[in-house]
DNA sequence: TATGAATGAGGGTTCATTCAT
DNA sequence: TATGAATGAACCCTCATTCAT
């Protein structure tokens, strides 16, 4: 069979996997369920995935590459303070969020696996690495905005960069929890803190702020 | 008196039940399981809690509350400015979070527990209620920061608390990913810079933040 | 619950087992069947044996023994001579095969477990052990006759044994395949011939053929 | 020729089928094994069997052929007593059955197919037909031995011939169970046993005895 | 003819729950 | 009240067989 259509099917079934794994969770989840969803007969998932739970680790890592190359700082906004085009990234990623919040509980899917059962050792591998590189993302954004003297020279970037992660990581489960519950403006509020509180001093803060507006108005309007 | 009995007995098994959820997560755990780390008979625990279920719902909302009141805003720091005050309570939390990590597994269990399966609603709506009066612990504390004329009288003080309690919540799991994460520096770096960033200013920081408010409630609302 | 209760309930189940196994073959039958059998739940005979191949095992060692203990030189046939108290003993052991023979082919199971799959060491062992002690037995039958000046002193009464009870184990199988076959007569004939073969010489022997043969006669007819 | 193109991949079939089978039993092998020991496709086999049970089926019928075709009485030994000739043609059967040890398994995966299953009935009457014809072979051997006034008139051919059919049929089983255990000599000394037992008397009897001895010493040493 | 992807019936095993003691 | 033996529904996974290519 040609390599190409097999890596279209098996990404059919992880999509498939996906929205069952949310809506029952992984252990109300069963194989059948799967195979129905995709409409295929329940054996032919294991000609894709050995197991169970190697469906379910295959499809972790396929959802965290995908949320990675979902949104990037660079195509973020235009030029401007590091600031506006962090507060524009946050905004992106919150959009995300919110287009993808169906799927939200797979992510508490992910984690619970993370915690215990057979999994726990690769899931947590592979989300320690997931969240090094997140780290190391927004950590170079924060550096860049030392670099040019945005943001003060002393800021633990590394400590702030994970405060922001678990910032949005956070915010989503509220929002899950309560739909109800603005997550665009705690989001942009909380992340606009932050990086006001790091900022450095008074004058220079003032431009950027102007600036941030402008940009705002234009991205969500 | 009896039911005094019968409820250390529930909370003997509450423990235990902690103890096994935490450990094998709630699917990996069978009542057997339970009931023998509780030293009892697997059917003697159907005289407390009417299924599996209950005892993991009930389990949770009494470790919910142990949460609520394992550390109070009141009895953290001494007289300071609000800010050092709730750093340093943000410092006994932390705290309390490392001494008990090895039960974090569990609040991710309560997490997927909330995201699916059959406890969904039940478990939403409990966390539901826990995180509005967490919020509005928070955001009560950060009133008062702008009362004293601490904190920009414009703070979003809900949205603020929402991304602290984000931060907290969210950090531990960068940390149970990775023990060697410095999650204390994360977070009393992440709370400052945000305190720092709605405290009032340097008198400068003053007019720049009305315009942002403004600009910021215009655009998400 | 009473260990002896417990033990009694096993070997109600090995009986099941025995039957069920017999009749559809170790990979035909299925634990229901089984359970079916044996008149409890499909899940009960867990808390007896841990896995269907213990429980196949188990049975191996439960019918081993039975088949050890069955039958007794000691108490077959009254005083005579060696020979012809082996050839009673052949006899009963013959009777006792004719009786159980509808069990023949779980022995046929129990070898061809020995041949392969993840049984087969544990019952090559425990066959191994078997033969041995067999081999010991009649070897030491021999002996005996061979002390008695009744048996040829050069006699490899190892070899012999293990011929005499190839002859009785493998007299079963051409008795299963063809009920028509005279089993008893082919057993008798072969083993008095075997005995007759190793016995000491010319005038001796003469006359202790022919008893065997009216003996035999007797038996048989 | 077509057919004799399609004989052969049978008959290779058939040998890869026999290997595996005999490793991993008849339960314990799939039919993907086969075709991957085979070096072909799982769909082919079914070219040339029309399901599992017919491929095992037909390689029990070829796998006796190949038995019975392996030695003969007539080329075994040159002249001599029948009972010499009969002990050569012993030894030759042994040397067969050492050479192909490693298949012995595959024999017992016969007899326990015979046993319980659908290709019960199938099996138990070729088989029959195998032992018939055996028992006849050995029989009229026995009988010329009758003839030619080396075996005693009296002498139960029939009986005796399915007793060594037997002593040779299980003493595979116990070599199989203990490679340790001396096959060669136990079957030589008890096939000599008997023959000894039937031979006719005492005079000749001590001489041919002492014959029989060296003649299995120079064989086996 | 040869292939191997797809199928789904079937079986070993687990475990929440019940209930007789 | 406490117990744990018994239960059987449910589920993961296997594999003989089919069939489109």
């Amino acid at each position: 069979m040609r390599e190409e259509l097999r890596i279209e099917r098996k990404n059919r079934l992880l999509k498939a996997a996906a929205e069952v794994f949310c809506e029952k969770g992984y252990a109300g989840t069963t194989i059948a369920d799967v195979a129905t969803h995709a409409g295929i007969g329940k054996g032919t998932i294991y000609g894709y995935f050995s197991s169970k739970e190697d469906l379910f680790f295959d499809l972790f890592c396929w959802y965290a590459q995908g949320i990675m190359a979902d949104t990037s700082f660079e195509t973020s906004g235009d030029a401007g303070s590091i600031k506006d085009r962090f507060l524009a990234y946050t905004h992106d990623i919150i959009q995300e969020m919110l287009a993808s919040v169906h799927m939200y509980p797979l992510t508490l899917e992910f984690w619970s696996a993370a915690a215990s059962g057979n999994m726990r050792n690769r899931l947590k591998d592979a989300m320690e690495k997931m969240y090094d590189e997140y780290r190391q993302l927004i950590g170079g954004i924060l550096q860049q905005g030392i670099a040019q003297e945005e943001f003060h020279p002393d800021t633990d970037t590394a400590a702030i960069a994970s405060g922001i992660i678990a910032t949005l990581d956070a915010m989503g489960l509220q929002y899950w929890i309560n739909p109800d519950f603005d997550i665009q403006t705690a989001a942009m509020q909380t992340v606009s803190a932050i990086l006001t509180g790091i900022s450095v001093p008074p004058e220079q803060k003032w431009s950027s702020r102007i600036k941030a507006k402008t940009l705002t108005q234009r991205m969500i309007g």
